[in-house]
DNA sequence: TAGTAAAAACTAAATAATTAGTAGATGATA
DNA sequence: TATCATCTACTAATTATTTAGTTTTTACTA
């Protein structure tokens, strides 16, 4: 059996493939721009970030003239369970349903509501 | 206005956080060897770890004996919201909503028990 | 009160994550 | 094809986090 691939993002790199998944693909440059909106990056602090993702499995490039365009690998799905499970177990005492407690309780949410409104959409999401 | 103290915990700080929330108060040695169960830890290094925490705030010790008995200053229930909004800001587009679509539908949680039970129950927990 | 066991304080260093500079390659274009 | 802008590759440095060794202090005990 390989050895299995990291599955949590770093923040950094989590703010990355958000870009990604949001564009479908992006080139360096124009993650460069979005991210720089909020708080001035090097061009080559994404290049390189890309580059680490690139190594650990995450994303994936083609070249288009001479610069590269980035796509996601792993689906954003897969990208928030891991993380979930992560935060649950650690803070959570591995309880989605304490989780889910605390949702309600702080953010007021109607879940019921929520629930519905799945159910009737039913299952729109690509597989994972 | 003073500053801020930070609010999100690193993982290794959750780890020992978790540990006090669940006694409400424990002295270096219980920590370490609580942790070292999973992993060996040296006691130093718990040391640190436990004076980082008081120095950011998130703990304060008394002294019982020749060692210091710690406990938490932060209670978790802000420790959880803190660290669920800052994933949600990550990875959920700020939507606890849809953070709680996923809870659903990977946790096959029912939560109108959840929310039911929660309800008759009354608010147990003490006030942030 | 001298010795001792266990703790805290101090210090340092390994590891992980983030940031970015410099050099060289690439392709467009004049 | 020489020049220019823009890109990638390589490399290094900074910062944050984790780990733990050495020294000093503390309080018990004989």
């Amino acid at each position: 059996m390989t050895r299995k691939k990291p599955t949590t993002l770093t923040e950094f790199e989590q703010r990355i493939m958000t870009i990604l998944w949001d564009r479908q693909e992006a080139s360096v440059r124009e993650v460069c721009d979005s991210l720089s909106r909020e708080k001035p990056v090097a061009y080559t602090t994404i290049l390189t970030m890309l580059k680490i993702l690139k190594d650990k499995g995450f994303v994936a490039h083609r070249k288009q003239g001479k610069a590269f365009i980035y796509h996601p690998l792993v689906n954003q799905k897969e990208a928030r369970k891991s993380a979930l499970t992560k935060l649950i177990n650690q803070l959570f005492q591995g309880s989605p349903e304490i989780l889910a407690q605390h949702l309600i309780a702080e953010n007021n949410l109607d879940l019921a509501e929520i629930k519905a409104l799945q159910d009737s959409l039913g299952d729109t999401e690509e597989k994972a």
